[in-house]
RNA sequence: GGCUAGAUGGCGGAACGGUAAACGCAGUGGACUCAAAAUCCACCGUCCUUAUGGGCUUGUGAGUUCGAAUCUCACUCUGGCUACCA
């Protein structure tokens, strides 16, 4: 009978499903272990980059379960979304049903891989018993003031029609629908992610379980930098211009102070300007494009003067598009000499350089920009001091006279959470024209999102118009009010599915503290890099925030372990359906089989790197399947139900026998210590050579004196590679005789004694060059080394009559021999 | 521009500072077969050589070391993130 992996699939799935084999075990002793793979999306289908990242934790999951870990292994739906009420309008059916039946078919194409997830811990987002637990976050964050309401410019994506936060755009373009981005001023609810920048900032050195370059993103884009805020006296007016500077020790140097459009003194000046206001006017509309682009940068003087807070100088105050109009205090100094935009700036308006920092060594040119530090020059009491010592002079000097202080500034915005979509979680505040805003009462939680509303052709949010939901009355005055018709943003309900997973069917708390006691923080994440900055970041401040208003104890930090899967690729490009490289993962299962796929997306790459789909490459590794079921045939006769890795050295006569006994064990060695870096292709690897040697020495293990050694290495096969393909492993297990699940095996450790040899080639070099190799005894010595490969002959030529200067050993391994 | 990851056969990729190229794909030859597929066996970096045997080889150039794909410096190229953040 040959390996028929559809038949076998499906008759474990089954019995596994009846056995419930791979729940979180309630009242365990054994130490826990939390897997989490990035919930999906319910598009529709299972892509290869959700069958590539589900097996790479489904491997980690069962592997750890059979080292005696109690696993929580949970899966669930991010299911509200954009997605669902665009399918919705094209197929003229509900975000509702859509979503839902996408998730009843993606739960079957999930459950034909064999992924040991706990389905009972399983959580659907746009399900009420999900969403009121945001909405009481939403009422205690605003009790805490973490959430706020403010006007201001928001990133506006036309085709979406809503509100995106900073995160949600990438060079000024949707990171769901590639729309340019516009600007538009609007008001809307923000969380106050800016209060846990430094906490963000600093845990990140502390998560040494994730890759440097997830944590460089974060660092960079937390984008903390250290300075200090001088103020300018306007002069004639009562007015000061504060500026942000990292480099006050320039300060000699400055030759204008340039004003971003946005600042909000121009609101008074351009009162009796009108040529300032049309000005002001022209550089807010830019696009954010227009303003970034430094070769369209310009500005004009707004005829006002500062004053230089040391020498009184008179300066000029400009406005322009460089200048950013969202972070610091709006205000720059500009110091031509030591500032590449400032000089480029200097140079176009014909702006006085001063060069007040000198290297060393002196300045050799000075048409360009000096912008290193160095010693200061022409600055009064400070020329000559360093850069460093200058900055804590000057600005001291300034703080005594309340003209300076010492800030830090972060590039990171409050996250803006509104969407003007339907298909969210209703925000719970309610608009009274007496009371204001009003956030519901707690005890008429949920608000539900009506799902009886059709959805309207123009793609705008049906809310709105929909007055069964908007009319309500003011929970304090009971007056006619009115609802808040935007919804969360998706990315919430990312934040804390983690936590939900601990114990998802609590109907009393969101989050259900003695679970997540026992089983936080997540010990292995796996998921894309594109969650680099926006997911792992806002979860990582949900986390804090949550701490803070009481719904958790002590979990700062929910992920230990971050691993970043790479793409999968067809020819070089991600799959995508205009290219038309997608890969169908049911179609593959039906050709192969659900072990060949997994075993596929493991082997052919490392985890952290991109995998390029190959036709060919998929046969290989069904063909290694076919030869594992293959031996199963050729030796089942003489196959026994034996324990894995219950050879030894001992009860081996020949050579051939010895080899393959320590083969078996060295196996297991290189097993667990590349499961220990999630290194499964170099893991698979080895399995693969034990299958050659299987096939290799057939004709000496029939022999009865390898029955039971072939036994032994048969089993530790199996186990093995069981958590990489369950079902074919299960299979061969129960054929060999045995009645328990191989799931429940323990991963057997390699024995020491077992790797032990009598002899090793010796890897001889002469000065340093490879010559050859030598057979010697274990454990020889130096003396020992040098007279066998003095007799070899093979040698001789090398080492003529030369004296031996010097000699390096490496026991068992290699011998340098040094000539004069 | 800044930060970051990387560069090893025809390809995907292995190599605690110690015999570079494990494992797999593709390829070549052979066995089995009426034939093909499947399977099994052997070969498979490159140059010189009949073989034996040598020389060369981990993006480029230097350095440290008895010994470097691995460490250090400089450079070239490629990917990712970010981008007038003062």
């Amino acid at each position: 009978m040959s390996y028929n992996p559809q038949v076998i699939e499906e008759y474990w799935q089954t019995q596994w499903e009846e056995q419930k084999a791979f729940l979180l075990e309630p009242h365990s002793t054994k130490e826990k272990y939390y897997v989490l793979e990035m919930f999906a999306y319910p598009s529709g289908n299972i892509h290869m980059g959700h069958v590539r990242n589900y097996a790479i934790g489904d491997v980690l999951a069962r592997y750890k379960r059979m080292q005696g870990y109690n696993v929580l292994h949970p899966f669930g739906w991010d299911a509200f979304g954009l997605p669902a009420e665009n399918a919705a309008i094209k197929h003229h059916t509900h975000p509702f049903e859509w979503t839902m039946s996408n998730i009843a078919t993606m739960k079957q194409q999930l459950k034909r891989f064999g992924y040991s997830y706990d389905w009972d811990k399983e959580v659907t987002t746009c399900l009420p018993d999900y969403y009121k637990w945001e909405q009481l976050f939403f009422i205690r964050f605003l009790e805490h003031d973490l959430v706020y309401r403010r006007n201001a410019l928001q990133n506006w994506c036309p085709e979406c029609q809503t509100v995106l936060a900073n995160e949600q755009v990438k060079n000024n373009i949707c990171w769901r629908c590639d729309s340019p981005i516009q600007q538009k001023e609007l008001t809307q609810w923000f969380m106050r992610i800016t209060r846990y920048a430094e906490e963000l900032l600093q845990n990140l050195d502390t998560l040494t379980g994730w890759g440097d370059n997830v944590r460089e993103m974060q660092r960079n884009w937390i984008g903390k930098s250290v300075g200090s805020e001088v103020n300018f006296d306007v002069e004639g007016e009562e007015n000061t211009i504060a500026i942000f500077t990292t480099r006050i020790d320039t300060l000699f140097g400055v030759s204008a102070l340039v004003l971003a459009p946005e600042h909000p003194l121009l609101r008074e000046w351009e009162k009796e300007n009108t040529e300032l206001h049309k000005e002001c006017q022209a550089m807010l509309a830019l696009s954010q494009e227009e303003r970034g682009n430094p070769q369209a940068t310009y500005g004009i003087s707004t005829g006002k003067y500062a004053l230089h807070p040391i020498t009184n100088e008179r300066i000029p105050i400009w406005i322009s598009t460089f200048v950013v109009g969202t972070y610091g205090t709006r205000a720059v100094m500009c110091v031509p000499a030591h500032d590449e935009r400032d000089f480029a700036f200097a140079m176009k308006y014909d702006l006085p350089l001063r060069y007040v920092i000198l290297p060393p060594q002196g300045l050799d040119s000075f048409s360009k920009p000096y912008i290193d530090e160095g010693i200061l020059h022409e600055s009064g009491t400070f020329s000559g001091m360093q850069s460093q010592e200058a900055k804590e002079a000057i600005l001291s000097f300034l703080e005594n006279d309340g003209k300076a202080k010492k800030t830090v500034q972060y590039k990171l915005r409050d996250w803006n959470i509104s969407r003007q979509r339907y298909w969210g979680t209703p925000i719970p505040v309610i608009y009274c024209e007496h009371c204001g805003i009003v956030p519901e009462k707690e005890e008429n939680l949920p608000i539900l999102l009506p799902t009886d509303v059709p959805m309207r052709s123009d793609g705008k949010s049906p809310l709105p118009y929909l007055d069964s939901f908007v009319q309500t009355t003011c929970p304090r005055c009971h007056a006619p009010a009115r609802r808040e018709t935007d919804t969360l943003d998706t990315f919430i309900e990312s934040s804390w599915y983690f936590l939900r997973y601990c114990n998802p069917h609590n109907t009393k708390e969101a989050i259900d503290k003695q679970a997540v006691s026992a089983l936080m923080p997540v010990d292995q994440y796996i998921g894309g890099i594109e969650h680099a900055v926006m997911h792992l970041l806002y979860a990582r401040f949900f986390t804090m925030a949550l701490n803070d208003v009481g719904f958790l104890d002590g979990i700062r930090e929910p992920f230990v372990n971050m691993l970043t899967q790479g793409m999968v690729l067809k020819d070089g490009a991600k799959m995508s359906k205009s290219k038309g490289n997608i890969v169908e993962p049911s179609i593959m299962i039906d050709k192969y089989g659900a072990d060949t796929v997994r075993l596929f997306c493991l082997f052919t790459a490392p985890p952290e790197k991109d995998f390029d789909w190959s036709d060919s490459g998929i046969e290989g590794s069904s063909r290694f399947l076919h030869r594992v079921y293959a031996l199963y045939e050729l030796y089942k006769d003489i196959l026994s139900p034996c324990a894995p890795a219950s050879s030894s050295l001992d009860m081996c006569t020949t050579a051939i026998a010895k080899e393959l006994c320590r083969k078996e064990h060295s196996v297991i060695k290189k097993y667990h210590e590349d499961m220990a870096r999630l290194q499964y292709n170099t893991t698979i690897a080895s399995i693969m050579e034990l299958v050659n040697m299987l096939y290799k020495y057939k004709d000496d293990i029939m022999q009865k004196e390898y029955h039971s050694l072939l036994s032994s290495s048969y089993a530790t096969l199996l186990v093995l590679l069981a958590p990489y393909t369950p079902h074919i492993t299960e299979e061969l297990w129960h054929r060999i005789g045995h009645t328990t699940s191989i799931h429940n095996e323990a991963i057997p450790q390699y024995n020491e004694e077992a790797l032990r040899r009598d002899e090793y080639t010796i890897a001889v070099q002469i000065n340093g060059k490879m010559r050859g190799t030598c057979l010697a005894p274990a454990d020889s010595t130096q003396e020992e080394y040098i007279a066998l490969i003095q007799e070899s002959g093979a040698f001789t030529k090398y080492l003529a009559d030369k004296e031996i200067q010097k000699v390096i050993v490496v026991p068992n391994k290699l011998v340098n021999i040094i000539l004069s």
